[in-house]
DNA sequence: TTCTGTGAATCACTTCACAGCG
DNA sequence: CGCTGTGAAGTGATTCACAGAA
């Protein structure tokens, strides 16, 4: 299924209704309207029927979204009903941190190599992943066939690693070291800077 | 100094330009115009140049703006231009990796005291910090005078540990369990989520 | 010239308000 | 009734296009 002209905004917001509705689930609730997620969410409910709309007619007037149904839709919108492999580069504090991170596998992605640069590395084992040397990762990183790469390298390397992953088929970047990546077109970037978002919040702090 | 109708979307740049220009000015570039930093961080030059009126006449036509004092100034409104003491709570996976994450104080973020539930990890030292009982946590951040929180503990107890931070007078909360946090007005809450992220991504990847 | 600062125009997203269906 | 789905209105952010200063 091909969608057009959806905002990217309700792309961000789609994973956010489906965590909450999984959550809802647990707990035994068959039903789910537009105003129980925006209260739980704190938005608006014509924002998240809105975006739901795009998508099709999953509700029912008067009674709201079928919790699974909706889950199962959302779950497949964004491509969720399949496992992606992932391949990590950078064994070192956030690196093994991904590693042994639960919270992956609950949405079906599982880090399937790693690679590090460092001898003393090389061979261990991390989180259920055997740490590879860097020189092999073109062709290990194809070989797993992840579509996704993981740059937990220091900044002056991460643009050559993020390279390397391209080059070995990846086809979306998940980047934590603090530089802007050129990677060719159709490659995505997803950037995660924490102190980034530490500079935004503090000035709000102003009185 | 207070600023006012300011847009969000400028204030989430303001650090990306922060950090570009140091980058710049480390390579003993003295000046930076709009076209520099629009071409590296791949975004229009106007926008550069409407986020930077907002707060001043920084510039010199024909010139581009002296990049020491652009990044003064940029310090300056973002209220960088001191240190923030910072509480975290829960070494885990995640704890751990900011506890040794170096890239905090270049920006004037520390974090001073540390908290975990779990016996074994009380009284270790992580990263310089030693790892306090939990139940210490609204006397310590209180001392310590953090008003910075993380929560990095378990998405069912990230609620408590949230109130209890506001309790000890943090305003502002960094939160990486997946979970929407309920804080009185005042306290801002920031989100971390790589699975979400990850969510994102991977919708646009149907060909 | 060259590059800033900025009104005006455009684009993107959100919210309102209500028709329509169960 | 209650809640969805949706045009229309409203809001906010981006880009254009150019006047103006060095």
């Amino acid at each position: 299924m091909i969608y057009s002209d959806i905002p990217q905004e309700t792309i961000r917001r789609l994973p956010l209704y489906l965590r909450r509705i999984d959550q809802l689930i647990k707990s035994d609730q068959e039903h789910v309207s537009s105003q129980d997620l925006a209260r739980d969410l704190r938005m608006n409910p014509a924002q998240i029927r809105k975006d739901l709309a795009y998508f099709g007619d999953f509700g029912t007037r008067g009674v709201g979204y079928d919790a699974e149904r909706l889950a199962r839709e959302i779950r497949s919108i964004l491509n969720l009903d399949h496992t992606w492999n992932m391949a990590l580069v950078g064994v070192g504090n956030i690196g093994s941190a991904l590693l042994t991170y639960p919270g992956f596998e609950r949405r079906g992605f599982k880090v399937r190599v790693a690679f590090d640069k460092r001898e003393e590395l090389i061979g261990t084992e991390v989180g259920g992943v055997t740490v590879e040397d860097e020189a092999r990762l073109e062709q290990s990183v194809t070989e797993s066939g992840s579509k996704l790469g993981i740059v937990a390298v220091p900044s002056h390397s991460a643009q050559e690693v993020a390279q390397r992953l391209v080059k070995a088929n990846v086809k979306g970047i998940l980047n934590f070291a603090p530089t802007i990546l050129n990677v060719s077109d159709g490659v995505r970037v997803t950037y995660v800077d924490i102190t980034t978002e530490l500079c935004q919040m503090v000035y709000y702090f102003q009185e």
